[in-house]
DNA sequence: TACGTGACAGTCA
DNA sequence: ATGACTGCCACGT
């Protein structure tokens, strides 16, 4: 097919890529920051086929709360958890801890 | 072809 | 303040 939304899930996949390590975002952010701001569920299902299609940390990807909403989507449900504390985030019962601090929004990317 | 589900988020009661 | 429902778009069955 013409892959049109494959496009689509393409710029949820750079946006994630850009995420420095350490820090994560919310669904919203990317979502918003493609101005599809009702989307944010499209972003969780990109997540979803970026997971299976690039290298997409998609374990720096959480909800708006911070919270390891996909780690059972992952090869194994600690594997998220395990990622983000590799990387220096702080996570506990599948929450991210400071997540207002290491949060890393699209639209700041100028920052750090 | 149609219905239901889904890695979310916002608003109403 | 907490709980529940709706809205959004795409995919799976």
């Amino acid at each position: 097919m013409a892959g049109t939304k494959e496009n689509y899930f393409d710029l949820v996949y750079q946006v994630v890529r850009l995420i420095p390590r350490g820090r994560v975002t919310s669904y919203g952010a990317i979502a918003n920051y493609l101005g599809i701001k009702s989307g944010a569920r499209m972003v969780g299902y990109a997540m979803n086929a970026a997971h299976a299609h690039l290298d997409v940390p998609a374990h720096r990807v959480v909800n708006r709360v911070g919270v390891l909403t996909g780690k059972h989507h992952f090869a194994t449900p600690t594997q998220m958890q395990e990622s983000l504390e590799a990387e220096g985030v702080k996570v506990e019962n599948d929450r991210i801890l400071d997540f207002e601090k290491v949060f890393w929004d699209p639209n700041t990317l100028t920052l750090d």
